[in-house]
DNA sequence: TCAAAAGTGTTCAATGTACACCCATGC
DNA sequence: GCATGGGTGTACATTGAACACTTTTGA
């Protein structure tokens, strides 16, 4: 199927394939460069929105949201957390007019009971990656695909602000709480790097002595034999995390305070 | 209607007022006498319960919410909170025997189509209630309506098992960052009222003389100048909250170490 | 030898924790 | 006067926060 098949199929018989009023939307935060983006997309004729997805008839759920990831970013295996339900129903109000600027199918087709023009609510998840690892892959809808700064994002469909304001706020608890770096960092890291990771999500600054203590005393870190040969500069150490204890962070939770 | 007709209406005509696939369970934990309780609902041919329901068409999600609580609790304004969406395919497959169960419907009518024979995700919200403000009401299709011991919890429907442990983990740890009190207690309280609210909550002794001290350098609470009569004992002083600054820590968070 | 980045430890302040004796009340 | 429950403060330990100089590296 070329891409206006797939959106004409998906269009006459997503319902078929979908759970009726529910959807999944992914805030999927990247980092690079001490700067925090969300991923967003647009299709031809609309508005910038989050990746976001339906979910299959017998599809768990968070698998359905593993594979909405994937569709946009091509990874697997990210920091993927659910974090909140959206249920307005003003939030999601579609207009045949929304739906035929989807493609060109014609207007007259889409019934007043059409599946896309029912209330929706939608589950939110986010996701943080290491954002050049992420090659942004327009879907079949959606012509662009682009990282925006956090704090700049543009107008947005439905309530997709809302969900990525709330996103990034609990993301914000949620890092004094759980440990967070493994798959966003490379198996052997050095201070600066997990530094600069903790001070882009929370998006201030923190000391540079102080921070590593309390995930070094948890044991989270460990040090390493071994510096890594970054260029004109002295060469910092490696750590990596300890598995065995960050799992056990991740699930009894922590408090750390930056 | 009946009791009787209003189930039957239920199953024949539900998918007209609610939405497919979607359901709310609430876990209203009840405290009294330093006991933590569930409160939970049987019908007579089936098995234990939380108190769910279904959203309406046009509800808001948490007017559905506040909505199913009152029906089972005759109180709004609660202490709710939504805390987590539920969603593996297998936990809620009902058969048409589980349907036939609710009312004496003839079999034969549950079509393999029915509604109620579809998947379910459903959001769980968390409510805390003084056990003694609430009569246990049992719904129309409901005989029994109980408080259970968090600690000995009977075989439940679906996951709803899952459900209570997730919501308590939620309670458990959003105590910690939230206020919680208002509603629950009576406007002007005592220190060992609140302590007590707090030690069965979390299920654990807390100092008592430490245990005020975080409540009060952060304002949320203020002593008055009263004293409240239990008769063959010293007067406890009263204390009521500072609505001002107890919202103000619900919204930002806190940081409680007890 | 210089510029840029990383390594490292101490002091002080705030917070948390442990702990026990006296007081009020009604019977 | 006694049993019961409530009121209260201090000392110590732990944790967090602030802070600057030295070392390494390659150009």
């Amino acid at each position: 199927m070329n891409k206006q098949e797939e959106v004409h199929d998906f269009i006459q018989n997503g319902h078929k394939t979908y759970l009726k009023h529910l959807s999944i939307d992914c805030v999927i935060f990247g980092y690079h460069e001490h700067q925090l983006k969300v991923l967003l997309l647009k299709s031809k004729k609309s508005i910038w929105s989050l990746a976001g997805g339906f979910i299959k008839r017998d599809e768990p759920l968070l698998e359905a949201a593993i594979r909405i990831l994937k569709e946009r970013t091509g990874l697997d295996e990210l920091f993927l957390q659910q974090f909140q339900t959206f249920g307005e129903p003003s939030r999601s109000y579609r207009t045949a007019e929304d739906i035929k600027k989807l493609s060109d199918v014609a207007k007259a087709s889409i019934s007043k009971d059409h599946w896309l023009l029912d209330r929706t609510l939608s589950i939110g998840y986010y996701a943080v990656t290491e954002y050049s690892k992420v090659t942004p892959q327009a879907d079949f809808f959606s012509e662009k695909c682009e990282w925006w700064d956090v704090d700049g994002l543009p107008a947005l469909f439905f309530d997709h602000h809302l969900i990525a304001t709330e996103a990034l706020k609990a993301l914000r608890t949620q890092i004094y709480h759980q440990p967070i770096g493994f798959n966003l960092l490379p198996e052997k890291f050095t201070l600066p790097e997990i530094h600069d990771l903790y001070e882009t999500i929370l998006g201030k600054k923190l000391d540079r002595r102080n921070f590593p203590k309390k995930l070094l005393s948890v044991g989270i870190i460990k040090k390493l034999n071994e510096q890594k040969k970054i260029g004109a500069h002295r060469s910092p150490f490696l750590y990596k995390f300890d598995k065995r204890k960050y799992d056990k962070a991740l699930k009894e939770g922590i408090v750390l305070a930056f």
